[in-house]
DNA sequence: TCATAGAGGTAAGTAACACTTACTCACATT
DNA sequence: AATGTGAGTAAGTGTTACTTACCTCTATGA
């Protein structure tokens, strides 16, 4: 009988507790980041990743399980300042519209200011159902929650409508942020902030019946 | 010197127009459609759609440039019954709110009723920029097109407000359905039509600020 | 002091995959 | 009867993600 260990235990794993951030491991995922401003995930090659890193092909296995952990951990990194951010930008605010306001123009902000991280969000990494159990897709989640408590909260504190339902009413503001980059990141084209985010928020909180 | 047709001039190419569909096309789609349904495009081999459709290897690039361009097709075929329907439907309707009614009803329908064709146009076909070039986006702009023609219809005859901008609406509104597909196509999970198309139109109609 | 463990990094593979080439067969048209 | 053509096959080939075995430092502790 033949017992085999299907969970990882890679021969060497980089300890990412602390101090030991290899130089190889730096050039590779800033290397992956240059790459990935310029063309897709699929027509990027492990070669290529090397070579413009400076490294052999074999040390990106040293750090990464395969070139999808390396796209994971690169979103990741991305994906923790924007968390931060916005996490601080909403303490500041007092009311449930103010601080989804905040939500809305800093998401924009963030996804136009980092191209890169939007392309993978939204483009790449979906794809792979392996997504959803990395680290980054559990910030996706709690950033999901920190939204829908916002609005739950507004509903009892009677500034939202009692009739609208929570989990929509996310829907259609993620929705629409996510669609409002999406034609952005594609074509290259520039957004203006200001105006997307002062749209959406006029629409979701005013609603566009006459 | 030496002059290449980078213009596709494939030797044989098939005359789509009309009678001839030949059976090994069909069998290559419908093998093809089976195995998206089980899992992601990357992982399905040109050697497990030959063999599952019977036909050798070969013949998938006699009717299809490369595996992509089978993904296109596949979805546009999908998307051409969907097109249609939606139409259809739009025309019984006389007001802009009715309109825009049946576009969000129906289009979640559409994507639940067919897992495949949602399946490949939220997650599949985006991370390549070929995507945007073919005819099957070709179709989703004519889509898009349509809706915005319903929005600056109704700011005209005063249903919706003046100060809406149509492009923003437009966001919101296909954001929303997108959103609201995209956790149950990657979870599977089942969701109610109605209960969900008269949330959005209800947020978007009528705003969420009490 | 010196053996050694282990991290950082390399070089040379390999299996699998998308895609190609060169061919055969059946059959309609002249 | 010759020929052209569409449908389909069989056997490749180059590329790519990933693996294995190895080297070379350096820090530590017996």
């Amino acid at each position: 009988m033949k017992y085999v260990f299907t969970t990882v235990i890679k021969r060497q794993r980089m300890k990412h507790k602390g101090k030991t951030n290899p130089p190889g491991r730096i050039k590779i995922m800033k290397s992956f980041s240059g790459l990935m401003a310029q063309k897709d995930f699929h027509s990027i090659t492990t070669a290529e990743i090397a070579s413009n890193a400076r490294v052999t092909e074999g040390l990106i296995y040293k750090y990464f399980k395969d070139k999808k952990d390396l796209l994971y951990q690169v979103l990741n990194e991305h994906f923790f300042e924007f968390q931060a951010k916005i996490e601080n930008r909403i303490a500041n605010e007092k009311t449930c519209i103010e601080q989804l306001e905040v939500v809305i123009f800093s998401s924009l902000e963030s996804y136009a200011e980092n191209r890169i991280f939007s392309k993978i969000l939204l483009l790449e990494v979906r794809n792979s159902l392996e997504f959803f159990d990395s680290c980054a897709y559990e910030m996706v989640r709690k950033y999901s929650r920190t939204i829908l408590e916002i609005i739950e909260n507004g509903i009892k504190t009677g500034e939202l409508k009692p009739d609208v339902d929570a989990l929509t009413l996310r829907k259609v503001i993620l929705g629409a942020i996510e669609h409002a980059c999406l034609g952005e990141i594609i074509f290259g084209k520039e957004l203006d902030i200001d105006d997307v985010s002062s749209g959406i928020a006029n629409i979701v909180f005013n609603g566009a019946k006459a």
